[in-house]
DNA sequence: TGCCCCCTGCAG
DNA sequence: CTGCAGGGGGCA
């Protein structure tokens, strides 16, 4: 799924878009993607859009909408002026297949949400493995997944000490894998852990108990920077990630070490190196990452 | 902490 | 055909 800096960018669109909407109808293509029940929604105006972690959450008068993308959801929004043609490539990696030509929904629409101004934001989930809740506003916090989740990394008082403090509950375990531990902090995923840890010359394999103070400095850096960078560049598309104007991010153009094995090192052209660490694969620059 | 699983589709 | 994919929950 998107990480951090892929939810980062949804959001950003949407409040520019959907604040002040109301949402007048809300069509559930896969129940299974969709946990609530939608009269609790219809009806109700757009206050806020935010994002905490990979999460990102609509607050709507009474009810708070919830929305994890997993690996392949899209926000998409449609202003009601647009009409599709067969030669826009907005969807999808900028490859329409044939169903999604001259329309949305498409094959992997799950929820539709149909705006009073007669705008709609489109949920598309190919895998299904991302989800949609409603909670009352207030017990959308307490949420379980919210709750377990670590310190944002991208606000002031994460420190590189907090970030060493929570890395060392799991002093065994590599020190990528425990970056994408949504306790330890919250948003990185297999990019920005591979990229942050390029960034802070460290091998991914590393154990945590045997990094030094020096190490976890570098760490901490790498963690905003690349984040930073992936909103820069709005966010990684892989294959699925779009933004909610359906446009794709070109961080991966800019990364280090994520995608690009048998690559030349952009810093020093060692041939970047693919592993597999915690069953994903994994990224470094044998050289620089010593 | 390490697998298997959820699901769908694409590249090799 | 097999393996793999921006995630993460549940189980030993």
């Amino acid at each position: 799924m998107p990480e951090l800096p892929e939810v980062e960018t949804i959001k950003l669109g949407l409040q520019k878009k959907i604040v002040g909407l109301t949402i007048k109808k809300i069509e559930v293509l896969s129940p299974k993607s969709f946990n609530g029940d939608v009269r609790e929604v219809e009806g109700k105006k757009v206050l806020d859009v935010w994002r905490r972690g990979k999460v990102l959450g609509i607050d709507l008068s009474s009810v708070t909408l919830l929305f994890h993308l997993k690996m392949t959801g899209q926000l998409i929004y449609i202003p009601n002026d647009i009409r599709l043609t067969a030669n826009d490539k907005r969807f999808i990696g900028g490859h329409p297949t044939p169903d999604m030509v001259g329309k949305m929904p498409n094959s992997h629409t799950r929820v539709i949400f149909e705006f009073s101004d007669g705008s709609y934001l489109y949920f598309n989930d190919q895998r299904r493995f991302g989800w949609i809740m409603v909670r009352e506003k207030g017990e959308a916090e307490r949420v379980k997944f919210l709750q377990k989740l670590g310190p944002e990394p991208l606000q002031k008082g994460f420190s590189w000490q907090i970030l060493k403090l929570n890395l060392s509950k799991h002093p065994k375990t590599p020190i990528k894998v425990v970056l994408m531990d949504q306790s330890v902090v919250a948003g990185l995923g297999n990019i920005y852990a591979s990229e942050a840890c390029f960034d802070a010359k460290i091998d991914p394999r590393i154990k945590v108990k045997d990094l030094t103070d020096n190490q976890f400095q570098s760490l901490h850096r790498g963690v905003i920077k690349s984040l930073r960078y992936g909103i820069k560049y709005g966010g990684s598309t892989k294959t699925h990630f779009v933004d909610a104007d359906g446009h794709k991010g070109y961080f991966l153009d800019y990364a280090y070490c994520y995608g690009r094995d048998k690559h030349p090192c952009k810093v020093c052209k060692t041939e970047i190196k693919k592993i597999t660490l915690g069953g994903r694969g994994t990224y470094f620059c044998p050289r620089c990452q010593s």
